[in-house]
DNA sequence: CATGAGGTAGACCGATCTGTATACCTGGCA
DNA sequence: TGCCAGGTATACAGATCGGTCTACCTCATG
């Protein structure tokens, strides 16, 4: 599992980090086959040419679109993690994270879920990165349970897994206001009775 | 809640009927955006003319491609709904429903999830069908568990809206195998521990 | 027999799509 | 001084986009 070499990645000079910028706002909000590459230039700043010259497809600046959101995700997650002292804080961080993540970078849901509704082709590029961070999450927090229920943490962590992943669907959506945070209290929920004992306080 | 004049129906003759399988199964393996009409029209075996005829513009030829699997699949819900003997059976049963739903129609996934993240315009006629349907999952979920949980139902209800929606995407990314069976599972466990007692046998 | 609904066949429209080409400018660096 | 990377500006190519049009056919029904 998760062989897959990862794409190409391309230098970012200033040009082309314009272009990457005003074309994951585009994707995001619009849809990735619903922005052509000369909105994308026009919304930059900047000529098709040096859209072309830095990144020889509109393919490769999906891939990078996704690729670049994905990173962003997971720096904006690692520190979160890091300060939560037990793995259950660990668990409820990530949920916490998401709420806050969506609220201020993703109001139409997860990007990888969206691009992916427009990708069919697993041979596509941006594939191995859409199910990379499907793959990564999992195992995330599949690992994040494992110390407080050994046993069952591959069934926990796959649950928490739906309900992140609905929570996610449930606000681009909007299916009912605060799924994040009804998702984070079944998380605890959850941790609570499975495994080992409550926390003291 | 929930009004939104529904969107126009257009009437189904026979070539209308061709074109709107090829649409639907067009659509949802590879997108909204990424089929044309003529593509339709090609798979279809009927001209483009009768295409326009029939429903005027893709736009509306979107509209009864959802709003036609948003009726198939309630038709294919509603006789488990009505064979299962107990609320808790009828909980259990949206989420069997969609597993051989899935299996047998949908392996990339809902496919009003899927369009929601090709339409960015609320005022887009196709918006009502694809919240519409949401909003009925989730009224369908919170009114099943009422009897059994008068207290907590609306809480329940969204609990098990999110395990569904979750699994939904993790069947259409592949994220994970049996991702309905697994939600399937953690519903009863709900079911189990939440309100009134366990059943008998 | 006339009419109209539903259809085929295919040309056509303007707009937009991804991608390429030519010509020129600027600043850092060997 | 010369060179080259990175950029602007713009025209262009060929394909495809959604949508319209004319001409003709078939068949059921009043």
């Amino acid at each position: 599992m998760s062989t897959a070499n990862p794409p190409r990645r391309v230098p970012l000079t200033p040009g082309a980090r314009k272009a990457l910028e005003a074309a994951g706002r585009l994707f995001y909000e619009r849809g990735i086959h619903a922005v052509g590459v000369d909105l994308i230039a026009a919304e930059a700043g900047v000529t098709k040419k040096t859209l072309y010259d830095r990144f020889g497809s509109k393919d490769q600046i999906v891939v990078e679109y996704l690729a670049d959101r994905d990173e962003r995700w997971r720096a904006f997650l690692a520190p979160r993690l890091d300060t939560a002292r037990t793995p259950q804080d660990r668990v409820l961080a990530v949920f916490e994270a998401s709420r806050d993540w969506m609220d201020t970078n993703s109001p139409r849901g997860c990007s990888m879920v969206n691009a992916h509704a427009e990708i069919d082709d697993p041979s596509h590029p941006a594939y191995a990165i859409i199910t990379g961070q499907k793959e990564w999450m999992l195992t995330l927090l599949t690992d994040l349970v494992r110390p407080v229920a050994p046993a069952t943490a591959d069934s926990l962590g796959r649950t928490l897994m739906l309900l992140h992943e609905g929570a996610l669907v449930a606000h681009g959506l909007r299916i009912f206001p605060g799924a994040l945070d009804h998702a984070r209290e079944q998380a605890a929920s959850l941790l609570a009775t499975t495994g080992g004992p409550r926390p003291a306080s």
